[in-house]
DNA sequence: GCGCTATTATTTGTATACAGTTTGTCCCAA
DNA sequence: TTGGGACAAACTGTATACAAATAATAGCGC
């Protein structure tokens, strides 16, 4: 229970700040650091072999990207979102996904596209395997492979972020993703990304809108089916 | 110059860390720390009257905002926003904008519509002054106003935070901001003001967009007016 | 045995200390 | 006078130290 968290993968930051930075918020997403759970920052310290300095640094900008929360004096816990804020995060990527879908469709270069491709590979793979975790991660590449096609950082890094705190919501609640919810998924990725090779905008926004809409339903059913809040 | 920066307007802050952050934004977007200028954490610190630690994560924070930018070794530097960029940013504000204010004419309460209203006013008392910092505030504070009407914070922030680093490339670049552009953008704000208020989500989106070309088209105006990039 | 209070242990929030790097300056030589 | 190198100063990045506050625990009375 001393180093589950590795610095190795991120050696290449700089700073130990940004390799603490990438290190705890790859352990929340691959939920190793575990929604509602308090993170203390003197383990993460040892855990990185730092000192609380840089920790405390990349703790405050996960806080800023709404990763974890804070309560004054008692801690800090790696977000449980509600309902209502993944509900909420689905609304946003509405209004931005076809956007950037549309702009991929004029701006993608060859190598991008590749790029989406593997992402779609992977998730296709995890299915098969059914790895949540590694699944998840392939939609994060998806959209962010779309985001830097579209060639608007801006709204890149935020459908990032929101895909992000979406995945933290599955993975407090969703323990019951299936091998269906995911085949779904990776078929609508695998149509935005056929709209995005034709160079057909029109269909590539639309097609965002279908997928960011049945996610929102496929989402919906499963919060539904909890009973809690 | 050893304490233009005061902590006393955000001593509601419960932590040093939240003061320092907001004392420093203010700093920037009023124009006090210019772009392009470094940015010494012992030199802040003493201006806050507190040490460096809560400083630097407050830097942290801003940095991750993209309102300033670090040179590894060499220290932190307000931004100073490239053309390309700050072309970018209208062009993600023009996707967002317009979802933003439709979904205002819908969910504006009475108490947000006079906010929004508020903001308007010191907008055009800021014209008969010919402040240009506390104009561009007041355009934070109606975008602001928009996007906590449209109830979707996550959203709102992102445009909140766009217009911060558009008012950064206004600082730097916009010396020469002119009543006349000043007026028309007030007129824009109060025509989608008139939308919301009147529940007509059409126009407000509409006007939204409208107004988001404009601004960009104005900028751009202004910044070919400069020799350099 | 159970509830309440006092004490101890953790843990945060902040300050200070230290090492390594970069920048600027001064001096000397050509 | 100017170019280069050594020295000094300033600053960042990180570690450690300390104080205040909260949580946990033990002891005590009933």
């Amino acid at each position: 229970m001393l180093a589950p968290i590795d610095l190795q993968p991120f050696e290449k930051a700089l700073t130990f700040r940004e390799a603490a930075y990438h290190a705890i918020k790859h352990a929340i997403l691959a939920g190793q650091l575990e929604p509602g759970k308090p993170l203390v920052e003197e383990r993460l310290a040892a855990m990185l072999k730092i000192s609380r300095t840089p920790v405390r640094e990349a703790l405050a900008i996960l806080e800023h990207e709404g990763l974890i929360a804070p309560i004054y004096r008692r801690g800090l816990f790696v977000c449980q979102l509600s309902r209502a804020q993944v509900i909420e995060l689905f609304t946003a990527n509405e209004a931005v996904e076809p956007f950037l879908a549309r702009r991929a469709a004029f701006y993608a270069s060859p190598e991008q596209l590749i790029a989406i491709e593997r992402a779609i590979s992977d998730g296709e793979a995890s299915v098969e395997r059914l790895d949540v975790a590694n699944f998840l991660r392939s939609g994060r590449m998806f959209h962010a492979g779309i985001g830097l096609a579209a060639a608007n950082p801006t709204l890149a890094q935020l459908v990032q972020r929101n895909e992000e705190r979406v995945d933290l919501f599955v993975i407090s609640y969703g323990k019951r993703i299936d091998a269906e919810m995911m085949r779904a998924s990776n078929r609508e990725h695998q149509a935005i990304y056929q709209a995005i090779c034709d160079r057909d905008p029109d269909a590539a926004a639309r097609l965002a809108i279908y997928h960011a809409q049945s996610i929102r339903e496929r989402f919906a059913a499963l919060a539904n089916d909890e009973s809690d809040a």
